[in-house]
DNA sequence: CATCCACCGGAAATAGGGGGGC
DNA sequence: GCCCCCCTATTTCCGGTGGATG
């Protein structure tokens, strides 16, 4: 027992003392701070238009948009945050699900997700979309609950299932005794072309548009994260003013802001620095460059990544290949593998996914009587591409046969 | 100017692995 | 047990198509 307290202490002491960070947390994407600084106008807005499903009247359902990185999501999870303890000091029955519909992918698993928050139990397969909706319906009636919905980057949800679940929640208010009140938040304005005009004029009966932060608001957020997040002093003068101006000229994203700040702090503590200087931020931006593409190659699917590894062997020196080529060499890899071929269209369609995730480019060019195809080749730095594919265990082997892990390398540097 | 290459990409069907309600 | 649902990955089928060539 004073063993474990001892080193508990120690640990203590030695995290502490070395550490540039106070709370790094306070730095995370889903992190909710106490005040979020130039959001005061939307915030007011939002209240005004939310409250009065709390009280259990017809409010109107609210459309949110703006680039990532706004505080569109953060508003609304603050001021719901901050409306569920006032209705519980005040005894009002309310509640709120939140959803991000490109998280949970389809139309059941937003419902299913948006229900359990209300606490029910539901499967996360099984039952059939209108019986969860059904569920839900009643459950809110019985309840009477005062209850809104969030759902966070609809966007997503339109473009992989359309307006259908839309169309039935904006209904749900016909036969419910206490109203449900409706949050939409869109990164892309363009969304509601594809939506049904009725389901439109129903979500969007107030409209709040979230503008990118410019350059010094993201210094006044970073600031207040900041002095959360670090220890005092640790932080070089000129480390924030560039964040924020990076980020800001990307489009004002605060998350990319917060993140290069996080990253930069990590890159001095690893270095063993006690001050954070921008050469760290510079570090930072590349490291988190390269850890995307690296993660995103980490998570590709079997199938994509040998077609990566096919663009890799067919496309030396950043030459392009045609998709005819790689296909060819994609289906030797996978004999070579022992591996089942796709057919061309699917691999045609994978090849689409890559060049969507940035990792390839690829171009339709037509040849006249030679065809019309596309020239493909890798588009992130080779060693970076052949780095992520020789994690997976299987491909390296595969790499080190066809000796492609050795030549980008050195021809690149 | 029609032809025709080497693919492109939409739609629909299928597989097959998850799991209901009754 | 039976029939139904959901989801992802994939196959099947097939109607285009830009533009050098004959």
């Amino acid at each position: 027992m004073n063993n474990e307290k001892n080193i508990e202490e120690y640990m203590d002491n030695l995290l502490s003392r070395k550490s540039i960070f106070k709370n790094k947390s306070a730095l995370n994407p889903d992190f909710i701070p106490d005040y979020l600084p130039h959001r005061d106008k939307e915030i007011r807005e939002l209240v005004e238009i939310i409250t009065p499903f709390v009280l259990g009247n017809k409010g109107s359902n609210v459309l949110l948009y703006g680039k990532t990185g706004t505080g569109k999501t953060a508003c609304v999870r603050f001021i719901l945050k901050a409306l569920s303890n006032k209705a519980k000091s005040h005894g009002f029955n309310f509640s709120f699900s939140f959803s991000n519909c490109r998280m949970d992918g389809s139309e059941y698993r937003v419902l299913v997700s948006l229900g359990s928050q209300l606490g029910l139990k539901l499967p996360f397969t099984g039952l059939a979309t209108a019986e969860v909706l059904q569920r839900i319906v009643s459950f809110l009636q019985k309840a009477e609950v005062r209850c809104i919905f969030v759902l966070d980057e609809v966007d997503c949800l339109i473009k992989s299932s359309g307006d259908d679940l839309l169309y039935e929640l904006t209904r749900i208010n016909e036969n419910l005794k206490v109203p449900l009140g409706i949050i939409t938040i869109s990164n892309d304005i363009s969304f509601k072309e594809h939506l049904d005009p009725r389901v439109l004029s129903s979500l969007s009966e107030e409209e709040l548009i979230f503008k990118p932060y410019t350059s010094s608001q993201l210094t006044d957020i970073l600031q207040s994260r900041s002095s959360l997040a670090f220890n005092e002093g640790v932080l070089d003068k000129g480390v924030i003013p560039l964040c924020a101006a990076l980020a800001a000229s990307e489009h004002g994203d605060a998350r990319r802001a917060l993140s290069l700040l996080r990253v930069a702090g990590e890159v001095a503590e690893r270095k063993g620095l006690h001050i954070v200087d921008e050469e760290c931020v510079r570090t930072a931006i590349k490291r988190i460059e390269e850890d995307q593409s690296i993660e995103l190659i980490r998570t590709l699917p079997l199938q994509s990544k040998i077609i990566l590894l096919a663009i890799l062997a067919s496309s030396k020196d950043g030459t392009k290949a045609t998709s005819g080529e790689i296909f060819s060499s994609y289906k030797n890899i996978t004999s070579f593998m022992g591996v089942e071929a796709l057919t061309y269209r699917r691999f045609s369609m994978l090849i689409n996914e890559l060049e969507i995730s940035g990792l390839i480019e690829g171009k339709v060019i037509s040849q006249g009587r030679y065809g019309r195809t596309r020239f493909i080749r890798v588009a992130s730095p080779q060693d970076l591409v052949t780095r992520g594919l020789s994690e997976d265990l299987l491909l390296h082997d595969i790499m080190d046969k066809l000796s492609l892990l050795n030549l980008p390398l050195e021809s690149n540097l």
